[in-house]
RNA sequence: CGCGGGGUGGAGCAGUCUGGCAGCUCGUGUGGCUCAUAACCACAAGGUCGGCGGUUCAAAUCCGUCCCCCGCAACCA
């Protein structure tokens, strides 16, 4: 199909509450599906919760609650926080959704069968403690740092997904970006990682995870949450495990109806709008994922295990995977014994849905780790909202109390911008429109209006001043749909009443 | 020699692919303005672009080498 924009976020783990970085990750996916959906492109935004595991089981158990409860709540919470942040999203995928594991299990047989996935032993390092498999990462000088006990080496009957045989193949679709990774590092990364050996077998099983869906061909196992998880990109837009994978046309897919409507959650403004038409039905005619944004710390899985269960299955794979950085905060990891960690919650109580969308996406490139301060981001906040852009409309509106005016609607046919979008560069978007705001600024001092007003011989030249910013403030509300649209949606009412009703951003402290 | 990234005025960053006067925002200082959210505008101070060496008419940028910081080193996600 043409003309269709499919993008995903990473399902989250639903081990804990949403932080910051969830936040970043999707606001990005829905800024780019805004601008797409603006492009009058078909537009399909997944995101959604990764529930199985035994991180997950464990933590229940250990506080005597039921799973199934557990993860319903954190589902809910980050649909919340979606709703918060005013995602646009078309799918809210839960991996404990009945029909995704189905679908799972389907995909499971079909590689069984194929001789795809096989019994055999997964060897590796077993704590005693733990009772787990460790990694030789998680180890501290050679022992399990929560028992301080050497883990010992153990064999055990596992089903393994083969690797090897699709390796070269996936190696060259990077290479050629036929399946992009972007930026750049990040496919130098994967490229040394998959050219320096051969990929082992990955077990794809589990024994002692009860949480989990069941394997089809062995009840003794649950599968590994990766391989289930993964699968949640095709599941959430409503593929059912058939193949060859018919994508159709997205007009036949409405006609069914195979996503599970009761995890719809209306964002704020798909309540005022009709929801979006491609709610229901197999969407496969969105298939493949146009960009998968994911964050660094799971581009591993994500660039291997991912791409040859797809060239196993011989569906098409996704276009772009594109990996963002980590926000740091002092230059540090987040974490709880630093103090350093920023809240979610706390950032859209202090500067609001907009304001939390315009500094998550602003403080710096967006691929690249970024770093930040509370402090940094409430003078970042005061800076371009209140005085920049929240200011200049004041002014304007303020002046266009001596006159009538044109207010054109305005599009978009500014290559330097869309370019920016369309290449990811969203902190560049944003810079961009921001140096329309300084050079309006400007203008005003320059073109000095309000002496201009007070002289009737100068009323034309008046008129023509207020006209171009007026126009170029119509286009900046424009620009920043994508980013801010309740902001944008202010702008152009303010434009058109020729008043402000409230205050754009209000300085903070 | 495991892999990848990074080190640019006080702070945060862009620029490096494709060499061409070192740039942006914040902060600081001085002045201006009054349409505006005590906002806005101008000017100024402040940098041996991590060190050393090389290529070149010319290097933050290309090459070599060294130092420092971060992430990863696959079945927790």
């Amino acid at each position: 199909m043409k003309n269709k924009f499919y993008i995903t976020t990473p399902i989250y783990y639903a081990n804990a509450k949403p932080h910051i970085g969830h936040a970043y990750t999707t606001v990005a996916a829905d800024i780019l599906a805004r601008w797409n959906r603006q492009q009058r492109k078909k537009t399909f935004l997944l995101t959604g919760t990764d529930e199985y595991g035994l991180k997950i089981q464990k933590k229940t158990e250990e506080a005597g609650k039921d799973s199934q409860q557990f993860v319903d709540e954190i589902a809910e919470e980050f649909k919340s926080l979606c709703e918060k942040l005013n995602i646009n999203y078309d799918n809210f995928i839960r991996t404990t959704d009945k029909k995704h594991k189905e679908t799972v299990q389907k995909v499971l047989q079909l590689l069984y069968d194929k001789g795809l996935i096989y019994k055999g032993t997964y060897e590796g390092l077993y704590c005693v403690g733990c009772e787990q498999f460790k990694n030789k990462s998680d180890l501290v000088d050679g022992k399990c740092p929560e028992h301080n006990i050497k883990p010992e080496i153990i064999k055990e009957e596992s089903y393994l997904l083969k690797m090897e045989e699709v390796q070269s193949q996936l190696t060259e679709k990077i290479k050629s970006d036929e399946f992009k990774i972007g930026p750049e590092k990040y496919k130098r990364e994967i490229l040394s990682f998959l050219e320096r050996q051969k990929l082992q077998d990955v077990s794809i099983s589990r024994k002692n995870v009860s949480w989990g869906i069941p394997l089809p061909f062995d009840k003794n196992y649950t599968t590994y949450v990766w391989v289930d998880a993964f699968l949640n990109y095709l599941t959430g837009v409503g593929w059912n495990g058939s193949l060859p994978l018919e994508k159709g046309e997205l007009e036949r897919d409405l006609k069914n109806n195979v996503v599970d409507e009761s995890n719809i959650l209306q964002s704020k403004e798909s309540f005022k709008s009709p929801r979006s038409p491609f709610l229901k039905g197999e969407n496969l005619g969105f298939w493949p994922p146009d960009i998968q944004l994911i964050g660094k710390d799971i581009l591993r899985m994500h660039a291997t295990m991912w791409p040859i269960m797809l060239l196993h299955l011989g569906i098409e794979l996704p276009r772009e995977l594109f990996v963002h950085g980590h926000i740091l905060s002092e230059g540090k990891k987040m974490s709880k014994t630093l103090g350093n960690v920023i809240g979610i919650d706390e950032m859209l109580e202090k500067f609001g849905t907009d304001g939390t969308r315009y500094l998550l996406m602003s403080a710096g490139s967006f691929g690249e780790d970024i770093d930040m301060t509370m402090e940094r981001m409430v003078e970042k906040y005061n800076a371009d909202l209140a005085n920049g852009l929240g200011n200049l409309i004041s002014r304007v509106v303020k002046l266009m109390e001596h006159g009538t005016w044109n207010m054109k609607h305005k599009t978009i046919n500014n290559e330097q911008f869309s370019k920016k979008i369309d290449e990811l560069e969203l902190d560049k978007a944003l810079n961009y429109v921001w140096n329309i705001v300084r050079e309006d600024n400007k203008y005003i001092e320059d073109a000095k209006p309000w002496e201009l007003a007070k002289d009737e011989s100068k009323k034309e030249e008046f008129r023509k001043v207020i006209q171009k910013l007026v126009d170029d403030l119509s286009l900046i509300a424009e620009f920043l749909k994508p980013f801010m649209s309740e902001t944008a949606e202010k702008i152009k009412k303010a434009l058109k009443t020729e008043r402000l009703n409230e205050v754009l951003f209000k300085r903070i402290k």
